[in-house]
DNA sequence: GCTTGACCTGGACCGCACTCCAGGTATCAA
DNA sequence: TTGATACCTGGAGTGCGGTCCAGGTCAAGC
């Protein structure tokens, strides 16, 4: 007997709504979720892992698309690592690119708010 | 004579497409933009300025909506300057509590990857 | 037996930020 | 004078990532 969770369990803990959890089903991200008798899903300890980092990718905004084929290549099995390790460096490339964008951006930012204190500390 | 700017070129500046730009301007975050005598829009430099800002907030992910907002307070004068330090000390907040989840979230990536090559090694 | 709560389905709908389009005008160079 | 180029307008369309809804089912507790 394999451990499983409800929906619901799966939607607390990851913060996700059901529709969500759903729609990422529809959109291939899972697949092949079990069900209850009663019909209900039941996600297994596999089903959780993956959306774990599921989330991780979106969070840090990879697309459904690109998730979609990360999850068929996990599914293809263990010949596909090379080819997912080569979605997972190419967004962590990315993805330090875009936290060197945000933190330049953010430097100018607080520049213009150093500038609107001056101005404030002037006008005292 | 003051300096102007065509479409064109502050399009180029900011890497943005004309219709970007109208859009923009559609949605309040520029207002009166000048004209050329044949209807053409004439960007002034305090036009340019906070296309400027505008461009290194929406880069940051700042909404349109916020975003006129605060076009709105320049229009309205200095006196609102303590509303847009508002706002940009706000946004400056949510940027630094972003750059940081994208940090954490690339740790996370980044383990995966570690493990995926631990895999690719083993089974060499 | 009846309600309550959790979940099911298919499909419509939403907000956001653009992006595209048709049909038109102004300026200029050859 | 004839293009080519740059721009104009109003309005429709797009892609993404969900979100919502109606109408149902199932299991448990009162």
């Amino acid at each position: 007997m394999e451990t499983a969770y409800t929906p619901g369990e799966v939607a607390a803990r990851f913060g996700l709504s059901l529709d969500t959890l759903r729609y990422y089903e529809r959109e291939g991200l899972l697949t092949d979720v079990e069900r209850a008798p009663s019909g209900h899903r039941r996600y297994r300890a596999s089903d959780v892992e993956l959306l774990d980092l599921v989330r991780c990718l979106r969070d840090t905004d990879m697309p459904i698309s690109r998730l979609r084929t990360f999850a068929e290549l996990v599914r293809e099995g263990g010949h596909t690592i090379p080819a997912r390790l080569e979605i997972l460096t190419t967004h962590n490339q990315a993805l330090t690119e875009r936290i060197a964008e945000l933190r330049q951006r953010q430097e100018t930012i607080q520049h213009k708010i150093a500038y609107y204190e001056s101005v404030l500390a002037d006008s005292d």
